[in-house]
DNA sequence: CATTATTTTTAGTCTAGGTTAAAAGTTTAT
DNA sequence: ATAAACTTTTAACCTAGACTAAAAATAATG
């Protein structure tokens, strides 16, 4: 059984790369929270256990039993983060905290006994996909909001990014997956953006409409 | 914050202390399937954190805050268990070990949500008492089924123990808390006892009757 | 291409929690 | 009241995971 240590570096290694980043021993340490040091520590002893491929100075990846465990955690998280939304009325600030402290300790039956009342969802409440029992996982490559032209009306899919604060600016927008939004303007140099929500008129900065994942119509 | 394994320390003793036991070292030891040595080694440090009352060789008593931990966490193992009976579905059997892990990692706000969507349960599905959020219990004093003299009728009230082989068989039997039950015959020398519980006729040893708590009629 | 800057690893420490084996205290029983 | 039995503590050690500071490797730049 992996400590849950073990788990959350696996974790960290498997989003970077999904994010098409490179798995170094500084991106792993940022996204944990500890010292470099203490990411080449665990590296020696994952390597040991089989689970990551690390060699002194080379970027890192996860052998098959390695990606297994960061996807099974995936998995729980975000299973989690929809049970908690949906059954015990949570905001969606608030999910993704809870979640990081339950998906190390809940049991396969726990798993698929909310999976089952949930009625099998297949993405969470910040619309990222639930990776299935068998370890598979559809990750559509979506356009980021910034990224559409003005005129081109498009629906959210997703909102990357877990910081509370963020997520609550976007609730009061009802920026959410699955809503419709037009895109008016788009001002350069990385200037706001104007949009339309609902028939509402809104403006918001390119930060954070780079953290919306929309597809086209 | 408490560490889990602190606040299992802390559990076992108030458990002991509420069965009328001597939490001695030994005694710590036993319940929490560690080695003496460790005990004394944590009570040290417990002790150095204001938690319990400990001087060699003397028995452990826990501190107000040191209590007031141990019924936050009780409260939470038994309100999980209630939760997942209820709403997940869970046999009676599976829900302390879950639990279990579960203790010690749900937020004040997750407590708060399962303990109002139950409707504020007062006992677990064992029927073990749930600490109130003030850290106050109710512990009715049952008698043991073993001590009920032939020709009364109880009401179980509560089952000790949480041996999950012990829970299915009682469950075979409809043995759980509020049935009722008639003692019809109890053999001497800690001998088998004769019930009547929903019409039917069963036989149960001594050492399972002795794990059933009741109230009389 | 040599020097500077950055990244990564090594070395040495620390804390929490656990172990066993031996020593010391307490009880129990002759 | 002393020996035997039991309980508890001490001492020495282990592992997982973290840290800082210094050294080494790699990458970037004039």
């Amino acid at each position: 059984m992996p400590t849950p240590a073990t788990e959350d570096y696996l974790k960290a290694i498997y989003k970077l790369i999904e994010n098409f980043e490179v798995a170094s021993t500084n991106a792993v340490a940022d996204r944990m929270g500890v010292s470099a040091a203490s990411v080449t520590n665990m590296m020696k002893r994952l390597s040991e256990m089989g689970l990551v491929e690390y060699r002194p100075y080379q970027t890192i990846t996860l052998t098959p039993p390695g990606k297994k465990i960061a996807l099974e955690i995936i998995r729980h998280h975000r299973l989690l983060e929809v049970y908690m939304a949906e059954a015990l009325g949570f905001t969606w600030d608030k999910v993704d905290a809870e979640a990081e402290r339950l998906e190390h300790v809940i049991s396969e039956e726990f798993e698929d006994k909310i999976d089952a009342l949930l009625g099998y969802p297949t993405t969470d409440p910040h619309g990222a996909p639930i990776p299935a029992k068998d370890g598979s996982i559809v990750n559509p490559q979506h356009d980021r909001l910034t990224e559409i032209d003005p005129g081109n009306t498009v629906v959210i899919r997703r909102v990357i990014n877990t910081d509370p604060a963020l997520l609550r600016y976007l609730a009061t927008l009802d920026l959410r997956p699955n809503k419709q939004v037009a895109v008016l303007k788009k001002e350069p140099f990385e200037g706001p953006l104007s949009l339309d929500i609902n028939g509402q008129n809104l403006h918001v900065g390119y930060q954070v409409a780079n953290k919306v994942l929309v597809e086209s119509l």
